[in-house]
RNA sequence: GCUCCCGUAGUGUAGUCCGGCCAAUCAUUCGGGCCUUUCGAGUCCGACACCCGGGUUCAAAUCCCGGCGGGAGCACCA
């Protein structure tokens, strides 16, 4: 039987069976797997490079979406064992993001603070016969990993691993000199696992927080499988990148018999139109092209919020977004809808004129306006306005040139015009005027105060704007008909950052 | 080259493990109606997707095989 004719007859039984019914969308994480309420320890391991930026939130807030599900521990693991790339400014801006996200820390711990802990786990992977220290150069002995050849080193004996270990923790070997390489499988089929560098030599830079009194530093995946054993971590989640690491990191669990967190590898995130590297940032605002971190033009978390974009808009995006391990594309637009539910219903109204023209009306003595400062919310109170002759109100050049094409215009919450001899002639304050498809403009009074919106791109859109009260300062705003803003300042100047 | 991960509308997502109620969810976006003194919100209608080809089966988005496509790693970065 065709489809259509299944259709008829169901609906000659009863139409509401064909009646679509809407199913809600729960919009939740899935459950951790061997996940025990009180027991669950999570983390986020940043590198101090700089301030969080919008492609971190998402493992900063999965980590505390869960931590929070189960009543666990948050760990804010600070991996600063490169000193080349830290930004001592980042130990104190990371933990200031995620607080601003609303980001649960329990526990702060510092790899830098450290480094005995490290040293003492290598001792022991070199008395397994799971470590040696290779003198190689680092060219030659890709290429023999690459051939899953053993370099000449790795048949060193526990003793003279020990040795020379000693020997690099004692200023014997400069940078380059020697490693200590954590052993694998050289035979292993993915040519990313094989026996991986464990510790190496840096004396070149001191490091902000311990100089010089450490020159051997411990590798990621070496700190990291220590650390998610020593700190009790039960469940790993981070981005896909991390998926060949884990699989090293899993060699030193299995060496030592420690119980394996619960990972999980999230899809990566390929972020649009975003300025997010820290090393240009860095750059740009020693050379005076930024601001400061926070320059609107960035993807950092501290200029979103500059911006107005809402930390639990953040949230829900990335909960939305979930867990899957398909590689996606971040959607600001989608971002801005989230955001847009929290803020609409909070942001004042105001009347911000950009490209502003003056113009001149005539044929009443008084204009009074009483503009609420929400329309869905008249308990919030009116922006008042009196006008009185001679009155002069600015309009965007756009709409004057409407009322100069059309004849007829209305000023909102103000009066209805008409266009004659180069000024607006007064035609009366009934609203239904818009029922006959008269125009309705937005604008500003004369003694205004001057504003500036700094947008997302660098651009400034500058006009005149109603007088805003001192409270609105750092709140989102939204100027009709030209969308949200955060207000910086309120006087002398208005000074606003573009939102959405 | 080798290894791993992944392919559902423009974007994100549900469903895939355990085949049928999927003639495919929800959100966003876009178009339209209603409502509305901005924009929005709300509400209603509409548009757009199971990577391709085989196979198994009464039945495949779902299972199997083979392609193709995307991404990541093969760092003395994290």
């Amino acid at each position: 039987m065709p489809f259509e004719d299944i259709q008829r007859a169901v609906e000659a039984i009863d139409p509401n069976l064909l009646k679509r019914t809407k199913t809600e969308r729960r919009n939740v994480l899935p459950d951790l797997p061997v996940a025990v309420e009180g027991k669950v320890v999570m983390r986020m391991a940043p590198g101090p490079s700089g301030p969080l930026h919008i492609g971190h939130t998402r493992v900063a807030l999965l980590n505390d979406e869960y931590v929070k599900r189960y009543k666990g521990k948050y760990i804010d693991r600070l991996e600063d064992t490169n000193p080349e790339k830290i930004d001592p400014e980042a130990y104190r801006m990371i933990p200031e993001d995620l607080a601003w996200l609303g980001v649960h820390v329990d526990e702060t711990v510092v790899q830098s603070d450290r480094f005995e802990i490290y040293y003492d786990i290598a001792r022991q992977l070199i008395d397994m016969g799971k470590a040696y220290v290779c003198t190689c150069p680092p060219e030659p002995w890709r290429q023999m990993k690459e051939e899953g050849k053993a370099c000449p080193h790795r048949s060193q004996s526990s003793e003279e691993a020990n040795e020379q270990f000693d020997r690099m923790l004692s200023h014997g070997f400069g940078e380059e000199e020697a490693v200590l390489v954590v052993k694998t499988d050289l035979k292993h089929p993915n040519p990313a696992v094989r026996d991986f560098v464990g510790l190496r030599v840096v004396d070149s830079v001191p490091h902000p927080r311990t100089g010089d009194r450490y020159t051997v530093y411990p590798m990621m995946n070496l700190s990291v499988a220590a650390d998610d054993h020593l700190l009790g971590l039960t469940h790993v989640i981070r981005g896909k990148d991390h998926l060949n690491n884990t699989l090293r990191q899993e060699y030193i669990f299995n060496y030592f018999g420690w119980r394996k967190p619960s990972y999980h590898h999230y899809g990566l995130v390929h972020i649009p139109e975003a300025i997010l590297k820290t090393s240009t940032i860095h750059k740009g605002i020693l050379g005076g092209e930024y601001s400061g971190w926070d320059d609107v033009r960035l993807g950092t978390v501290r200029a979103l919020a500059k911006r107005g974009i809402r930390a639990e808009a953040i949230r829900s995006y990335w909960l939305d977004v979930g867990m899957k391990d398909v590689d996606i594309e971040f959607s600001w637009e989608n971002l801005y809808a989230f955001n847009k539910q929290i803020i609409d219903p909070v942001a004042d109204r105001y009347f911000f004129v950009w490209d502003p023209e003056p113009l001149e009306i005539v044929g009443v003595d008084v204009l009074e306006a009483r503009s609420p400062l929400h329309p869905d919310h008249p308990e919030r109170g009116t922006r008042d306005h009196v006008l009185r002759q001679p009155i002069t109100v600015l309009m965007t050049r756009e709409d004057l040139e409407g009322l100069r094409e059309r004849g007829t215009v209305r000023l909102k919450d103000l009066c209805n015009l008409r266009w004659e001899n180069g000024k607006g002639v007064y035609t009366g304050n009934d609203h239904g005027v818009l029922k006959e498809g008269v125009k309705i403009s937005h604008w500003a009074p004369a003694d205004g105060v001057e504003a500036e919106v700094h947008m997302p791109d660098g651009s400034v859109r500058k006009g005149i704007a109603e007088r805003l009260p001192v409270q609105e300062k750092d709140k989102v705003v939204q100027f009709e008909r030209f969308g949200f803003a955060r207000v910086e300042t309120t006087s002398p100047r208005l000074e606003a950052y573009f939102t959405q």
